[in-house]
RNA sequence: CGGGAUGUAGCGUAGCCCGGUUAUCGCGCCUGGUUUGGGACCAGGAGGUCGCAAGUUCGAAUCUUGCCAUCCCGACCA
């Protein structure tokens, strides 16, 4: 009957899926590598939403839809782009099944129904954004054009984890294009910008915000920035990116504009996106060995109210006092949800919503009623409260803002504790193997270094962080002179 | 995609090596009752293509082969 879960020490990774199955977030399906988002992740996926798109939309975004399919010759015209992905596409070859003639209760695919051109899968939709775009570009007047896009991709993943990498997600990419170079590489920092307030302070998990070395770019971007975070186990995660992609979508798909003096040009491009695998982050970043914890400003329930009834005469009177509560709650916008189930016991739904990690949880019972008092339990500290009725509402307002700012305190000093600068080869590897997290660290700006000692180390650059203090140094690995230092991690 | 492991009711499992009645147990579920301040108790009951498919055999959860899915390690990956 109870919930097992497997504790972060004894098995960080069965600890995650645990979380993810038994919290009730997610399944597995059927389908190798992809996902069944349940209710309460689903819920949780759109409260996220809701904001990001509220931010694009005061960025002056618009939402747009384009289709699943790119027809390959579509697909391949950004070259670098189109090799990235390669490997990891789903292609529709045929358009129709039939039954088989040597066993009536199977279908198979009709050799006759080939595809004239196969389809690819999106994996990212550049191609068939760029190629729509071209349409709608002729003039400067017609810029900046800005959109966005919330849908499905797919990558063919060899090796998946629910929410952190699926054959299948969700996400947001957004597509602008630009009319300078200056206006694009500006939009693109702008979007950065609102991914790392977003998780920073929506989802209470703190970001550094930097831009990636030429091997970790996107494929057809010149410039990519991203926003890294660092889970409990001290492996980073990128929890959004933001690329710059220059004039190489337009000069593929022959996107120009006529300025004012009348002088074609190509168009300057940007695309910034993230996915499902934010809840993989949120999960990772505050959740503990009872269960997830998540932050108010995002939690799919806020509080719960769990009666304690003593005798069938005391039903009707909690009842009518929790229905005040909630209406009280849901009077100043709180997430609130009576659970008066009487087939579980207030201990069985006391452990449920912490393994939910329903941020505050209020019991009421003829006791308190009494009283005129509720415990309230918050879930990121389990501190329990005594609190008076009246005035109960705004009170949990306060203590919502408190979980959220707690909660992201705790990730943030959790963090901060974990960057260390690493001034030899020794102790870089030291570093990495006995405290994790990011090791900040000189580097040659070579390809090479960066390759070798993602060999040795398994450690990538996960970025040079904006506003990167410059001074003169030796590559940790190389010896050679360096003018920054870099952070370096094991990521997921 | 390579190596290893796993798959028996909603969940966790026994049985498998050494084939042989009606597939074990706990939780959960249903009915009734007693209960309710940290995963309640009593009584009765329902629920199974033993992951899927072929094969061996008089007989397969058990042996063989193929496939599917999941987990771990590796390669790969924005």
């Amino acid at each position: 009957m109870a919930k097992e879960l497997t504790t972060r020490a004894a098995d960080y990774s069965q600890w995650y899926n645990d979380l993810v199955i038994k919290g009730g977030l997610a399944d597995h399906s059927a389908v190798r590598g992809c996902m069944v988002i349940k209710p309460y992740g689903y819920a949780l996926w759109e409260n996220m939403q809701k904001e990001l798109d509220r931010m694009f939309k005061e960025t002056g975004h618009e939402n747009a839809y384009f289709p699943l399919f790119v027809p390959k010759s579509l697909f391949e015209a950004e070259e670098k782009n189109a090799e990235g992905f390669a490997k990891e596409c789903a292609i529709v070859t045929h358009y129709r099944l039939k039954t088989d003639p040597d066993n009536k209760s199977k279908l198979i695919v009709d050799p006759e129904a080939k595809l004239e051109e196969e389809l690819i899968i999106r994996p990212t939709s550049e191609a068939i954004i760029w190629n729509t775009y071209k349409g709608w570009i002729q003039s400067y007047r017609d810029l900046p054009l800005l959109i966005n896009q919330w849908a499905n991709v797919v990558r063919w993943e060899m090796r998946t984890r629910l929410f952190l990498r699926t054959a299948e997600f969700l996400w947001q990419e957004g597509h602008t294009a630009h009319a300078t170079k200056e206006e694009a590489v500006e939009e693109t920092k702008k979007m950065l910008d609102v991914y790392a307030t977003f998780v920073e302070e929506f989802m209470a998990v703190p970001v550094i915000k930097g831009v990636k070395t030429a091997n970790e770019r996107f494929a057809g971007a010149e410039d990519t920035y991203c926003i890294e975070a660092l889970m409990q186990d001290g492996k980073a995660l990128q929890a959004g990116t933001s690329h710059f992609l220059g004039q190489n979508f337009a000069k593929a798909f022959d996107v120009k504009f006529s300025d004012k003096n009348n002088t074609l040009d190509y168009v300057w491009a940007t695309s910034w996106g993230v996915s499902t695998r934010l809840i993989g982050a949120l999960i990772m970043a505050h959740s503990d060995d009872q269960g997830l914890i998540m932050p108010p400003k995002i939690a799919p329930v806020q509080v719960v109210i769990v009666p304690v009834y003593k005798g069938e005469e005391s039903k009707p009177v909690i009842d009518a006092k929790a229905n005040e509560i909630v209406k009280q709650l849901k009077a100043l916008g709180v997430s609130v949800k009576y659970d008066n189930n009487d087939n579980s016991r207030p201990g069985w739904k006391f452990a449920e919503y912490e393994l939910k990690g329903i941020p505050v949880r209020v019991a009421l019972g003829l006791r308190d009623i009494e009283n005129n008092v509720v415990e309230v339990a918050r879930r990121d500290t389990k501190e329990k409260n005594s609190i008076s009725i009246d005035g109960l509402a705004p009170v949990i307002v306060q203590l919502l803002d408190d979980i959220q700012q707690n909660i992201y305190n705790r990730a943030l000093a959790f963090r901060n504790d974990r960057i260390t600068e690493a001034n030899s080869w020794d102790e870089f590897v030291q570093l990495l193997d006995e405290k994790g997290g990011f090791i900040s660290a000189h580097w040659d700006g070579t390809g090479e270094t960066e390759e070798t000692i993602k060999e040795k180390t398994k450690a990538t650059i996960r970025c040079i962080p904006l506003n990167n203090k410059h001074e003169d140094g030796v590559c940790i690995l190389s010896g050679k002179p360096s003018t920054q230092r870099v952070l370096f991690a094991r990521a997921y």
